[in-house]
Formats: C-alpha cells, structure tokens, sequence
DNA sequence: ATGCACTACATCGCATTATGATATACCTGA
DNA sequence: TCAGGTATATCATAATGCGATGTAGTGCAT
C-alpha cells in the first residue's frame, strides 16, 4: 500500500545506507536493524541485499567476510573513500532538494 | 550524467510540484519556470507533463483549459482537497526521512 | 530426531517513475 | 518565410524498490 512512499525511498535509500555505514563496518542484516528502528525509514533484505552488491560493484564499500555465531557467515561492507565522497555529494544535493521543498510548501499559499 | 540523481528525484517530483500548486493554480509551462527557479529543483517538459495528467487521473488536480495570448491553450492545474490532503502525507512522510538521514549522517563516525 | 524460529544472505520479476528524443501547434518579429 | 519562444504531449529506455521465494546455519523446545 501507499506505492508513492516507494517512490520516494528511491534514490534516499542509497544515501541511508551509505550514511548508516558512516558509523562503521556493518553487514547487511545488522544494517537492516540499524536503518529500521529510525523512524521515518523502512527497508527489507529485497531492498538492502541488492543494493549493497550494487554499491560494492561500484567501488562505494569494500566487503570483509567473517563467521557468525548465529548463523551463515557475515559479509561486512564499509565505506571506501569513493564511497564516503559519494555520500558527501548525495548529502549535498540533499540538503538543497530538502530547502527547495521547504521554500515551496512553507510560502504563502494564495 | 550522474544518474543518482533522477533516482534522489523520484517522488520527490510530485510532492514538488503538488507543493508548488499550492501557491494557486498554474498551467505545466509556468509550473516548470517556477520550479526551475529554486536552486536543487531541475525539471524538464518530460517529467512535467506526464506527472501532470498522472496526478489529474489520481484526482489530485483539477484541470481548466484557458486560450493563451503567445501559444496554444493553456491548462490550468490546481489542486484538489484529496491533492491538499496528499501534499500534506508526503510532506509529513519527507520531514520524517529527512530526520531520520541527519540523524544518520550527522552520528557520529566512529 | 524433528520441527520451529531466528539469523543471514541472495535472486527473480513486477510496478513505478524520471528523462532524452521527438513531434505538434500557436504566435510574433525579422 | 523562417526562427524562436510559448505550450502541450508521447515514446522508449534506464533505474530502482520491494514482494515472493529460496537456501543455509544455529539453537531450542517437543
């Protein structure tokens, strides 16, 4: 339901994972409960497990595989300094499309 | 170039131009100059005009047809209470996410 | 031992949307 | 007559989010 939220994750959800790798290492289950207890952001393994081969194919994260204790073994992504330049950009770009919104929806309806 | 863009925009083009019919009602052409106006906003006709007769067919806007002294006629878009009603869901839902990325990016990085 | 739940990763296919390219038409001035 | 600004529209393509589905490891209760 509601399709237009889809919409707009589309593109923001790079930037959340990319922003939440900030933070450290992570693997991508571990990131998915990162990214979900944050109001406000709500993906699933569909969207992050893609997602992270994408980023990683595009030199973004460099992955590091290590056992776990609890299940398969964990593949760890983190930020490359390509990755983090990437982030600086889309954060950017971001804060403008944000005060853009704000400018339009805050002025003066007629 | 740089694709990521258009994906940062998906969504965010409707919950755009909703907002800037705020402002009062508006024929796609203006729409389009009014946008592109705002620094961090760039649309094309290509973008306009489809996401226009989308949001009509959605009844979020109304449509009137009016002669234009320098062209074709124009059409006339304003929204509707439903579109006021949507404007208001994604605007809500945006500043949710845009919490939730500063919250992200501005952890600090280990 | 068997089954269930949780952890952890992955892929396929569909729906949705932004955009370049392209077309059409009205109007004005050179 | 032709160029350029105004004004609308459609098509094809490329991306991407996400539901559905599958696999596998671990540990616990039955």
């Amino acid at each position: 339901m509601q399709s237009w939220m889809s919409q707009l994750r589309k593109g923001v959800t790079e930037l959340t994972v990319l922003a939440a790798l900030r933070q450290g290492e992570a693997y991508g289950y571990e990131l998915l409960q990162r990214i979900n207890h944050i109001e406000g952001l709500a993906l699933t393994e569909s969207t992050v497990y893609p997602l992270l081969a994408r980023l990683k194919r595009e030199k973004f994260v460099s992955v590091r595989a290590a056992p776990s204790p609890s299940g398969p073994p964990r593949r760890y992504y983190k930020l490359t300094a390509t990755g983090q330049k990437r982030l600086q950009e889309m954060l950017s770009q971001w804060k403008l499309m944000g005060n853009a919104v704000s400018q339009l929806a805050e002025g003066e309806p007629e």
